[in-house]
DNA sequence: GACGATACGGAACGCCCGTTCCGGTTGTCA
DNA sequence: TGACAACCGGAACGGGCGTTCCGTATCGTC
């Protein structure tokens, strides 16, 4: 299926249009026209469907490296000593990134979208379910949420964040409510 | 500006267009085209522009009429003898109705979207504020947040709903948030 | 340096959708 | 009932955008 090995221009051409995709879907997500992109990178919009079937694609191609990041920043943290600690950092730390990245956000708030990702979506799911769980464990975290309540969470964080920027306390506001144990 | 009196039919099918219109974008918002609201209602698409000078204008007529019920809602609690009860009712009530409305959720997402619905718009947010004041008054509510962070939460916690439906547990997690007072 | 395969650019296609236009119809009022 | 104004339906227009196509240019190899 893969072409082992690409032309040199090719090679260059696809790590252009990728470079202007993750630029421009960063800023403004899939509303962007695939022309712009291609423009962007300084090429042809034929080129970008040499190298991607669909816009779509390319987006989630520009997506699955940072969800990949994510995955990876929450396997990393499963050893924490302090499992409520680690948590509510890595809470925190992927509603700032992801607020930072339109198409993160966007990726993130369609609920099949991380579904097909096959890979690094289900890492990322299961990192976090993780985090989650060790968590409660140790009475840090609320008992009656599960990891789809946390990520529909995060994606509400998220519009949040878009509706009003720079209010880091309101997310304040979610994490003191993940933190009520009582009642 | 405005036409006096309607003729028979015209004042018909202005009716049946807002009620098309409201049923089609309470459910799938600004995304459904013009012409199948026009289907809906019986009637032609320039039948519609005779009616409202855009799609953009039916939308907002048919939001108001909501937007004017929620801001008489919350005057109507301020008088209540529980500035946090009356506060916490009224923000879940909120949320729950316009989770059910995909028209109003889209309106409420948009900070602009409120800000030029001058009377229903401004209403809206004074209450708002005025219940959200009492409520921080007696200690209810944490004093750390204002009208605009309140109604970023909302906006919030309608993508949490969107997002995993029939989850009113989630906006507890909120509700709880802001009930913190300590620290 | 020449040849074949590979890749390129951008014009062209098809579709969707908001908006406008106009010939025909219907309500109103004398 | 007749005539005029108001109103209607839906075809047509225009712009945007994803995708495809193809003549041309470039790369890799002998």
């Amino acid at each position: 299926m893969e072409k082992a090995v690409l032309r040199a221009d090719a090679r260059r051409n696809r790590a252009r249009v990728l470079a202007a995709a993750e630029e421009a879907f960063g800023a403004d997500g899939l509303a962007v026209p695939l022309d712009e992109i291609a423009r962007l990178a300084g090429v042809g919009a034929g080129t970008v469907y040499r190298h991607f079937p669909s816009k779509e694609a390319l987006f989630q191609a520009v997506v699955l490296e940072r969800i990949e990041q994510f995955a990876q920043e929450a396997q990393a943290l499963q050893a924490a000593e302090d499992p409520g600690e680690a948590f509510f950092d890595y809470f925190q730390r992927v509603i700032r990134q992801a607020s930072l990245n339109r198409a993160i956000c966007e990726a993130l708030a369609e609920s099949t979208g991380l579904g097909f990702k096959a890979d690094a979506g289900n890492d990322f799911r299961a990192a976090l379910d993780a985090l989650l769980e060790r968590a409660q464990a140790v009475g840090a975290v609320r008992a009656d949420i599960d990891g789809d309540d946390l990520r529909a969470l995060i994606v509400g964080c998220l519009a949040v964040e878009r509706y009003s920027p720079d209010s880091r306390h309101l997310v304040r506001v979610v994490v003191d409510g993940l933190r009520v144990t009582g009642n």
